[in-house]
DNA sequence: CATAATCTTTACCAACTGGTCAGAAAAATT
DNA sequence: AATTTTTCTGACCAGTTGGTAAAGATTATG
């Protein structure tokens, strides 16, 4: 059995997943008919080439994306990446903006998971600790993902901009619920628990996002920046959650 | 007198003047001679047109690059928000590159004054917070130029690179010194001084390039979105320097 | 193994985009 | 007012890029 290409834990396992199943045949469903693909209705099975090359595909875009932005990306340079002619790519996915689409549409859930995971049962300072850290070890494991998404926030969110205000805010609501009753139980410091998460996913991703700034700044001891973040992070949200 | 068409406040004069001051005929100064500027060397006076033009390009330049990236910008989305034709803008600025590197030169300056203000005289949680404090400002004020900024970042920073090793590393290193020193008088809190600047330029960077989500989650709120972050920021770096 | 289905490539096109150029228009200078 | 200098424009070009078409190669299937 082979797992991911691109997931050295099994973090991001729900994403090819969900690559291989309803990505057969994104692109050429609806607009027009490939006769080859996607005759739509009835369930046509997936050949082991189909399922290798459209990961391979994705593999290379989000290698590309992330690194280049939407605009700068070429579908030349996903094909060399993906080590695929061009027109190739294209027999699989309709356009870039497909391509696109498909990173995207799964980015939010895996996004969104370790803050689900928080607990109302947990300790509250642990659970929100845990948070930080689950975050953190995404910034480092998944930093082309993270990328992809601060540039597509960047640019104004046009395409995920509902799933923004629909999904991650209704999870968020819950969750800042859930900490403003800790809070009112007397569990936790006063914090804005809106304010609270927005600091958690900043201060995580910019590990991922702005790690260039990080490495030029910390010069040779770059390479323990996780660890030393993890502490710190550590220590700066329990000092927070804990002040008398 | 008319003051830079961007700032609301004069925190960015330094911007417009530079604009002003050494950018007469940035672009087509060494490379090639057009005969009708930059003859080298002669002190050439510049004219009214050139000062409002120049100014008003950057001006729009800024506006195109930061909503969508050096890549995703054209020269004609630049020259149609400027108000001009696009050969026009061709006559002030050499090339899109140009007017980009123009932008990006001068940005770390500004970025980098506020942290600059930190002074190893006055109380270390107060110097603190209030660097916080101009930093958020900055992320309200002028919004364009971090999505600027994070946009060169995220790409790895090539055209700025040298600066990040160069004149960031350095103050860091000199800011992060006198943080040490304060911590080893016991005046502050034990913490990572450069994880703790990562952590304000975070935070605060937040409010300006992931703006977009902040007004997702937030909602109606949203418009108390920077007074409710100056206060939860300074509760919460105010928490981590005085905890016991 | 023949045939159908799937996959891949070569050649190509149309739109876009960065940039040029020759001269027209406008300002400044005399 | 004449002329020189600066500013501006329309027409144009070459390279890039997203995407297509059709035929060739490969793989699965009866």
């Amino acid at each position: 059995m082979f797992f991911s290409v691109f997931s050295p834990f099994d973090f991001f396992a729900s994403f090819d997943q969900i690559v291989k199943i309803d990505m057969q045949f994104c692109g050429s469903s609806a607009r027009k008919d490939k006769p080859e693909l996607a005759r739509s209705g009835t369930t046509k099975k997936v050949t082991r080439i189909q399922r290798e090359k459209t990961e391979a595909i994705l593999n290379a875009a989000l290698d590309v994306f992330s690194k280049h932005g939407f605009r700068g990306s070429t579908i030349d340079m996903i094909a060399t990446n993906a080590q695929l002619s061009k027109p190739n790519i294209l027999y699989y996915f309709d356009s870039k903006e497909t391509m696109h689409a498909q990173l995207l549409e799964h980015l939010l859930d895996t996004w969104l998971e370790p803050l689900e995971q928080i607990s109302p049962e947990g300790d509250p300072v642990d659970e929100i600790c845990g948070y930080v850290q689950r975050k953190l070890e995404m910034a480092r494991d998944y930093p082309r993902e993270s990328r992809l998404f601060a540039n597509e926030i960047l640019q104004g969110a046009p395409h995920i901009i509902d799933q923004l205000t629909g999904p991650l805010r209704t999870l968020t609501d819950s969750k800042a619920l859930v900490i403003q009753r800790w809070i009112d139980d007397g569990k936790l410091a006063e914090v804005d628990p809106y304010h609270l998460i927005f600091s958690i996913w900043s201060t995580t991703q910019h590990y991922a996002d702005f790690d260039v700034q990080v490495q030029a700044v910390l010069g040779d001891s770059a390479n323990l920046r996780f660890e030393q973040a993890q502490a710190h992070l550590d220590m700066m949200f329990r000092a927070m959650l804990t002040r008398k």
